[in-house]
DNA sequence: ACCTCCTGGGAGATCGATTTCCCATACCCT
DNA sequence: AGGGTATGGGAAATCGATCTCCCAGGAGGT
């Protein structure tokens, strides 16, 4: 068997306390020589603590999770290696859990992780009305912080970015390079982030902002509204797309059709994935805060109790600029 | 407090140990109505098992895990969701960790999910040379796999795709296609499934093929690799390259500089990545069998000591012909 | 009527580390 | 020299669930 606490203190000549005392850390008091001893003795025998044991008597695990509702969006990945580096430069470790897009398998993983494997959990729930239930439960466990998204009902703070000032930022960018008849391309929505950005759109252009509604949020369905635009060309001369995969299937399907973009229609995506920015025209986008979100969100799992209470942060977007919205050619 | 096993079985008015019997699903024989009783206390009390308790006691969790170079590769992504499938597919749950490239991080992820997370651990090496330690470290605590890739030393078998057959089977429906001319684009390689194809190229061509041998797998080096074709370009006719990164920036390279893909130089890739599918042209790649090596892996895992010997298990590879590789005009 | 066998279920040990007391020793001061 | 105060370190309780005995009682056989 692999060596236990009892055996390293055994070897030191010392009792399991003081063996507890110099391994975990927490030496208030121990004779430099005996913790020398300690070490010594540790090393000798290959000693590593055992994580459940330890997890059982002090309730903590010293590691934090986060469950997104894919890994296949580069978004969530982005996400992910934000709060990855945030947690790390605490020394502590990230683990990650996908949902596949389903609010079942969510909350399996949801629970899992709550039960005994992290000390407080991100998660960006699947959808707005079916993820709630289980992030409540788990609240109960431990502090729980929604991200990105929200979900109704949870209980629980959600840090997001501002979509309203997204939109804002985007219809005002277009304005200014002398477009004015604005379509906005969006999917049915069942996130919290999709219908923020499409109710926003109605609410600063009311009629006048045409609509394009998809299905599903897929490059493919990108590729429908592409088709639907050019026959609809004389009154659109600028899109808003409500994700990057909807801006990509789009794009490539006009430059086919020999809508030139910007020249013709003006485009801009969310989310600033990599491929935007090798995408011909590369995409102007909106990129979400997410350093600062991330520090946010941990903090708040620090803090516990402030994630206890239903309530929404939301956080700044940032414009990122680019060929496909025709900056430097007004017209 | 929320409610613990004593509780419940105080409520039911059993010991302990029956409500341990009932609650764990190992009932080997429990009066029915004691099982009914039980089940009521605990669902009256939202009883929940404490895993760190369970996991001290049976030395297991019902997790696996699985730790990649980085998710920002969508290939790392799809071999998560094969992996994933199969252990849901068994009502297990799988957690991610993303080691950032850095074998450091690596270890410490290692480490942390090895030490009372999970079952088993599935890990794709980020480097040959420096992952092998703190696989083998791991592995004496519990099974441990190499996936796609593999590390010397680590003392635990790897499940890979077979990158010999790989490259021959694209060497040989290049030269089917009339092609004589083919060169390799690939980068210089830390990880074992990148030496392995640049050797097996070198087998099967010999002083033939010539190389482009780059500093890093990234679209930015394809690019650079697209530049430096351009130049050569009297003295080859296709091109193979070994990662799907590398494709795209050369294509897109290619194609702006007016060389056409197929007509003037074929183009094949690695690992079938979506963004494949939808590059102008779409890319034919291997593919690797990605669920026959899940299938494998976690099998191992449950085998235990099979996973404990250094031995390389080589799946075949699928070729996917699409439009860059110019079938259907031969020359 | 008595013995054996089987089955259900309880008492208590156990997994391994942490942590709360509490005691012993040494030091300091008057 | 005697009493008071730090300070180091040990014994034992504790976290919560599981599992190994082992016993009681009923069924079945002769």
């Amino acid at each position: 068997m692999t060596a236990r606490l009892v055996d390293v203190a055994q070897l030191a000549g010392v009792s399991r306390a003081t063996a507890s005392r110099v391994i975990a850390g927490t030496p208030r008091n121990v004779a430099p020589e005996l913790v020398e001893r300690v070490e010594r003795a540790a090393r000798e025998l290959g000693y590593r603590t055992n994580q459940s044991a330890r997890a059982l008597r002090t309730g903590t695990t010293g590691t934090f999770g986060v469950v997104v509702p894919s890994l296949a969006n580069p978004y969530f990945v982005q996400l992910i290696e934000a709060l990855s580096r945030r947690v790390r430069a605490d020394g502590g470790v990230l683990v990650v859990s996908d949902a596949a897009n389903t609010p079942d398998i969510e909350a399996r993983e949801i629970d899992t992780l709550v039960n005994g494997k992290v000390d407080g959990l991100i998660v960006v729930p699947v959808t707005t009305a079916e993820s709630g239930a289980a992030i409540k439960a788990a609240a109960a466990i431990r502090p729980i912080v929604q991200f990105d998204r929200w979900s109704e009902g949870a209980g629980t703070v959600a840090v997001t970015m501002d979509n309203h000032a997204a939109i804002s930022m985007l219809i005002d960018h277009l304005r200014g390079l002398g477009r004015e008849k604005i379509a906005l391309v969006a999917a049915e929505q069942s996130s919290s982030s999709g219908a923020e950005r499409s109710a926003a759109f109605r609410d600063r252009l009311g009629e006048a902002g045409r609509a394009i509604v998809l299905p599903s949020i897929t490059t493919d369905a990108g590729r429908k509204a592409g088709r639907r635009l050019i026959r609809m060309r004389a009154d659109v001369d600028a899109v808003v797309c409500a994700a990057d995969v909807l801006a990509i299937g789009l794009v490539t399907t006009l430059n086919r059709a020999g809508v030139a973009v910007p020249d013709d229609v003006a485009v801009t995506a969310f989310d600033d994935t990599a491929i935007l920015e090798v995408l011909d025209p590369p995409l102007t986008s909106i990129r979400h805060p997410l350093d600062a979100m991330a520090d946010r969100a941990i903090a708040l799992l620090h803090g516990d109790a402030a994630a206890r209470e239903e309530r929404v942060e939301r956080f700044a977007p940032e414009l990122v600029v680019r060929a496909s919205s025709g900056a430097g050619r007004e017209r």
